[in-house]
DNA sequence: CGCAGGATTTGCT
DNA sequence: GCAAATCCTGCGG
């Protein structure tokens, strides 16, 4: 399936698998860091319990309910950043979860921030790893991804196949499999089953 | 190698 | 108050 330049920003809702798939090999850019992406997530709005859009808009995903193109930047456990592109027409809520890439350029800047001892191809393998390595926080959240300092764009088309499985520590929507990667790609994340915190 | 536990802050119930 | 779209470390086999 052949997928145009900016495609992804007008796809239906009922798309957004096939726009997540789509986005590998694509590559992202901040500053001197340039990396491909090799695993990313789908997540729908209202009718996707794994969305932080499921429950409806708040100031935290309202740019999830705007226009598509932009960056949804969230916090995580008090101390991690992570990246997604909105994907739908302002009104309607979903966006990709840029998961991990393989740092092209830049790798040096990247491993400044990532830590001196950190393998080349640890450097954006997951999420968080990710937006660190591209130096990415909140205070980009909403800033375009077509025309601001993170740039997306097409790179070469991925050469080997591509897998697909249940998305990384979610609890609703457990058995959707919208998480796409890179076969055997050593920069794809490893899997973790969700496992519940235990209290204290 | 695999697994378990803890860090640490925010957003929403 | 509690759970979170994670990561790192330390321990055991």
């Amino acid at each position: 399936m052949t997928v145009s330049r900016f495609d992804w920003t007008t796809a239906p809702s009922s798309q957004i698998a096939t726009v997540a798939r789509s986005l590998l090999g694509w590559e992202l850019s901040a500053g001197a860091v340039r990396l491909r992406l090799t695993e990313l997530e789908a997540y729908r709005g209202s009718d996707d319990p794994a969305s932080h859009a499921y429950r409806g808009k708040t100031p935290r995903t309202a740019v999830m309910f705007g226009p598509a193109g932009v960056a949804y930047v969230y916090f995580v456990f008090g101390m991690h950043w992570c990246l997604n592109v909105v994907v739908e027409p302002a009104g309607r809520a979903a966006a990709v979860l840029l998961r991990a890439g393989e740092v092209v350029s830049g790798v040096d800047v990247a491993r400044g921030r990532r830590g001196l001892q950190v393998a080349d191809r640890d450097l954006a393998r997951g999420p968080a790893r990710l937006a660190q390595a591209l130096g990415v926080d909140g205070s980009l959240t909403g800033t375009s991804l077509l025309d601001g300092p993170i740039r997306l764009g097409p790179g070469d088309a991925p050469v080997g196949p591509i897998l697909s499985g249940p998305r990384v520590g979610v609890v609703g929507g457990a058995d959707t499999p919208w998480r796409f990667w890179l076969a055997g790609d050593p920069t794809v994340s490893p899997y973790r089953p969700h496992t519940p915190r235990r209290r204290r």
